[in-house]
DNA sequence: ATTAATTAACGTAAAAAATACATTTATTAT
DNA sequence: ATAATAAATGTATTTTTTACGTTAATTAAT
């Protein structure tokens, strides 16, 4: 650190430049098999029409996952979401209007708890991810981070809690692994690895919407989970 | 976004709070045998005598990156370190003097190719990992933090490539692994492993520092390595 | 010149995990 | 009663991981 004044003194801060924080939320959900991802649609000059991420500049008496839970309220009706933080786009030049450095923030939800008339009244829009629009900005860039970051988290937490509804079956668990890994797995092999974590627990119950014969339901076991994830253990499947 | 204002006008930025942006480096250095990290020693008043990571301010026309590329040869001599991003720290109260968020990044580098006096000439000390003093701010969590990404970094990038002199034997590479993970790995195991990732080049020399019988030396294969992390490979030991 | 000391180098057998692959079962609609 | 549909299940093979002890190369001391 510069040594010039004292640190943490107002005087040494006024030598030094404030610079825009925006964060923008890559928020990804599962629904009728496919993934999605919440996107903006402008509806004012400039670049209207243009897609882009839900975002907002973080004020000075909020955290950053403060103005991202923000601003997803507004647009979504839903509040708290657990964001994670991806990483930061601060390239001097990212923005034309100023300096301005996002702070990117991604999050997986349950499309079926949302409100949609909300979303789409703000004109927020679930977007099929394999069919996404071109976005403003980086923010395709962010939104491609955000996948690697998602494959990547899938290794060590079963992110299936965080997309699924509260009861699902084996093959909607599988069909979301599919969406993430873009390809196919083995249904045999892929139960078996799924069970063999422990965490799931099997309801007397069956979804019967995709076949005659109806898949039995499961729940997580979140308390399992939570030692698993403290013992480090790898959840690839 | 905010649509009060159109966006990327200068306006619109105005109705917006700057923030003083910091970036705080977590340098991991391996000598001895050890895994050392680079502290900063305050010499004047506040906290005198207290420790701290390297930091500095981002200016309004530089990057992340570049802010801490220009702290690190600053006050250790070394260009081109290669710095990643860790995460954000932007609790409102995180800086008792004003609202200031930092962004941690971390490196490993080489020791050996340090200018030692230089460091020290500046207040920077070299810090056994195992034994290092508290440190001001949220410091202590940005290490513990860094430590926790390096293992998993670990996993899919051979870090000895970073962290290793040029040639290296494979005894001081378990040496790093095991100071890394704080755990002792069996020797047969571990050198059929890393060997079985195909980037080592077994050199015709030996380095005696360490045995009577010496070790041979190897160095990495660049290309190789680049091909096997573009493919996705689990480097895990 | 011999010996003692020190760490490097190496291979194999057993256990565990991952993979490949086909049939039967429960249910609904006709 | 039958056809249609997706769910549920097991086993053999291959690959990976783990556990474990002996010999080899060199230097320093005698």
């Amino acid at each position: 650190m510069s040594n010039k004044t004292s640190p943490w003194s107002k005087d040494w801060y006024k030598e030094h430049d404030p610079i825009y924080i925006a964060t923008d939320c890559i928020i990804f959900g599962f629904d009728e098999g496919i993934l999605k991802l919440l996107v903006f649609k402008r509806r004012v000059e400039p670049q209207k029409g243009a897609y882009s991420l839900i975002g907002s500049f973080v004020k000075l008496n909020e955290s950053v996952t403060d103005a991202a839970k923000r601003v997803l309220e507004e647009i979504t009706g839903l509040k708290n979401v657990f964001m994670e933080e991806l990483r930061t786009y601060n390239e001097v030049m990212r923005d034309p209007g100023y300096r301005c450095i996002s702070i990117g923030q991604y999050a997986l939800i349950r499309i079926s708890d949302y409100d949609n008339e909300l979303v789409e009244k703000h004109g927020a829009i679930w977007y099929p991810f394999n069919e996404l629009p071109e976005l403003v900005l980086d923010h395709d860039i962010m939104v491609k981070d955000a996948l690697t970051r998602l494959r990547r988290k899938a290794r060590y937490q079963p992110i299936g809690f965080e997309l699924l509804p509260e009861k699902f079956t084996i093959p909607q668990l599988q069909n979301l692994y599919e969406a993430i890994y873009q390809k196919q797995m083995d249904s045999r092999n892929f139960r078996k690895k799924v069970l063999s974590f422990g965490v799931l627990i099997k309801l007397n119950e069956k979804d019967k919407l995709s076949s005659k014969k109806g898949a039995f339901l499961y729940k997580f076991d979140y308390d399992k989970y939570q030692q698993l994830v403290a013992s480090g253990i790898n959840f690839e499947v």
